[in-house]
DNA sequence: CCAAAAGTGTTTATGATACACCCATGT
DNA sequence: ACATGGGTGTATCATAAACACTTTTGG
């Protein structure tokens, strides 16, 4: 999700959504406030990624960058641009446009952040609908992983962590069988990682 | 590895080492500078951590400190206090002081990502000397993970790796068989992982 | 009735675990 | 000679991978 930068420096030019940290502000609630004002997206998860600092990265002079990352799902969010930006928009990560700053070297470390940290915790489930079907699961994990996955065996191996719950619902007005719906079980996974489980994909 | 500090805030006690960036100096260099001048140490592995950002967290006003961690090796580094630090001591993580603003949290950052981190990724080695024993590294894993290893698994698991490299000499002056010395390969390391190999203990 | 995706088990291969003895060296 | 850690192999168990057909639904 980018944005079309208002003002200089770099006006009309395509860049992360960000600002100034206020004096009094945290940086995680600087980051929400940020993104809220640009694109209107809100309670999303959010974490924080690098902080990037080279001198050089900002002509107006020293300036210091706290990266976070967030994780829209897939319920189909609206973005709508405001404050400083006069334009958001979703891009494909293989069809970007040249950026502000060093915005495609901060980019390229949350994608591989993402990349790396998918297989270890949950962060997939961030990325779907709150309910999904083990399809779309797959399809996501395929996507990230970059290679096909056994449906047998990936279902399998999903079903058996008990981290989804059957939400009963199918999604209809397909031209197919109606997969069933499931939700991931926040709960239960915080439950087994404190007695020491190990998600892994 | 924690400083004394010789000045306000928190004059007289044990903190992390630390300091304000140069106007134009790299985040990274900083840290290898603060933590240099503060106890001599230099040439470590040196990762970023975390950005801690409350706004209260230091009484002079809004500070923002990006923390990095470095790993010793166990060759019998000495500390040297100097600049602000007036005394630089080498603690158990067990047996801490009180530490100097919000430093005993970011201390627990980096405690829960070196534990979780050596895990997928070649740590250790930072941690021992140049060359050591396959029971010098197991005993590195067993304290990090907090379990007994079996021997045997141990070093099979680690010999086939193809990760470690015979020295061909032997620690000498011990009251029982002289151990083998092995280096870590970290070309043949950074061959594996671009060809898709994750290190995995 | 056709197209399209949903859903379901078994066999095989690979890697992890459990386990006990002899060897080399210094005292 | 003895105490101390160094070094080695095999059998069993658990998890991962390979693999193909029937079922349901809408058009």
């Amino acid at each position: 999700m980018l944005v079309r930068r208002g003002r200089e420096p770099f006006a009309g030019c395509w860049a992360l959504p960000g600002g100034f940290v206020g004096l009094d502000e945290a940086l995680e609630d600087a980051a929400r406030r940020e993104l809220a004002e640009e694109t209107g997206l809100t309670d999303l998860f959010l974490e924080q990624l690098f902080t990037f600092g080279a001198p050089e990265r900002d002509p107006r002079g020293r300036v210091v960058s706290v990266a976070y990352y967030a994780l829209v799902d897939a319920d189909g969010r609206s973005v709508n641009a405001s404050s400083d930006a006069i334009e958001a928009k979703w891009f494909p990560v293989d069809g970007l446009p040249e950026l502000a700053f060093d915005h495609d070297a901060i980019l390229a470390v949350a994608l591989e952040r993402l990349r790396g940290k998918v297989r270890y915790a949950p962060l997939g489930f961030e990325l779907l609908s709150r309910a999904f079907t083990l399809t779309e699961l797959q399809r996501l994990y395929e996507v990230i992983l970059g290679r096909d996955l056994d449906k047998r065996n990936f279902r399998r191996k999903i079903q058996t962590m008990g981290l989804l719950v059957d939400t009963g619902k199918t999604r209809q007005g397909l031209a197919h069988r109606a997969p069933r719906l499931y939700r991931f079980d926040r709960r239960r996974y915080a439950e087994l990682e404190r007695s020491g489980f190990t998600f892994w994909v």
